[in-house]
DNA sequence: ACTATATATATGGTTTTCCGTATATTTGGA
DNA sequence: TCCAAATATACGGAAAACCATATATATAGT
């Protein structure tokens, strides 16, 4: 992790730069805000999403942990990511209020994350047919 | 201006990304939430507030104007900056927003302004003494 | 144990961002 | 008109961010 997106530190509170940073990309904007909305996603849901390599993804969320902006679970194969539960109030509310007031630009991901799910039976778990 | 902070364009509405791009910086997201809270504030009261040299600060607030994200107005030797009126107002909500909840990040520059204009007689203007 | 799938990381190079310094421009007052 | 103060911009160079590709790791099923 650069100096620009700080590792985790729990003793450290999150700066408005320093999520301004984080959020400052086009993959990890959309993939937070995509969290944001649907609670949990898992990579390959998200590398469907965003319609990008799977080591991009996986490296942007990896920065996304270090700055404690999320936390990942593993479930079997999978691994999900959520906001991470210590996030501060302020920062939730903020990436809240962007989420709702942007769906229209969020509507071309959210869009492609149906139509994957839509070939599921299940619904939020990823199966070999939408993974 | 680069592709990141992209140049204003009133036919292109703000995203969400372009936005966290111009806030992504110490000095510029200082620098705006510090303009939200005293609603204006001249290009020698960020100097002083930020305590950062004067062309560091131009080129900041130059970068600011261009994605439209502030407006100037000139009154005789002085150039104010404050929020600029097209501003979308889910944009403006969330820089209020960060800005009320980050008041003790702020704290240091809003020192500095309040103890730079104790020095000047008349409130909300510069004067040789401040500046 | 072997294979396939899902995910993570490493490497090297390109692009973008940021900065300090120098200089230009604008304005107000003598 | 000349000077000083306030502000803006130009010009390299240094640092940081980003990417594509290759590879490593972990898990589930056979």
């Amino acid at each position: 992790m650069t100096q620009a997106l700080q590792a985790l530190d729990t003793s450290t509170s999150l700066t408005p730069v320093s999520l301004f940073k984080c959020l400052a990309d086009d993959t990890r904007a959309r993939m937070i805000l995509l969290i944001a909305r649907e609670a949990e996603l898992c990579v390959c849901e998200l590398t469907t999403a965003l319609d990008e390599s799977q080591p991009k993804i996986s490296r942007h969320l990896a920065q996304l942990r270090q700055c404690a902006l999320l936390e990942d679970e593993r479930r079997g194969q999978w691994v999900y990511y959520r906001l991470h539960p210590d996030l501060p109030e302020w920062a939730v509310n903020m990436v809240n209020l962007v989420m709702q007031e942007n769906r229209g630009w969020l509507e071309i991901n959210s869009q492609r994350l149906k139509q994957m799910r839509a070939g599921s039976d299940e619904v939020g778990v990823c199966t070999e047919r939408s993974c």
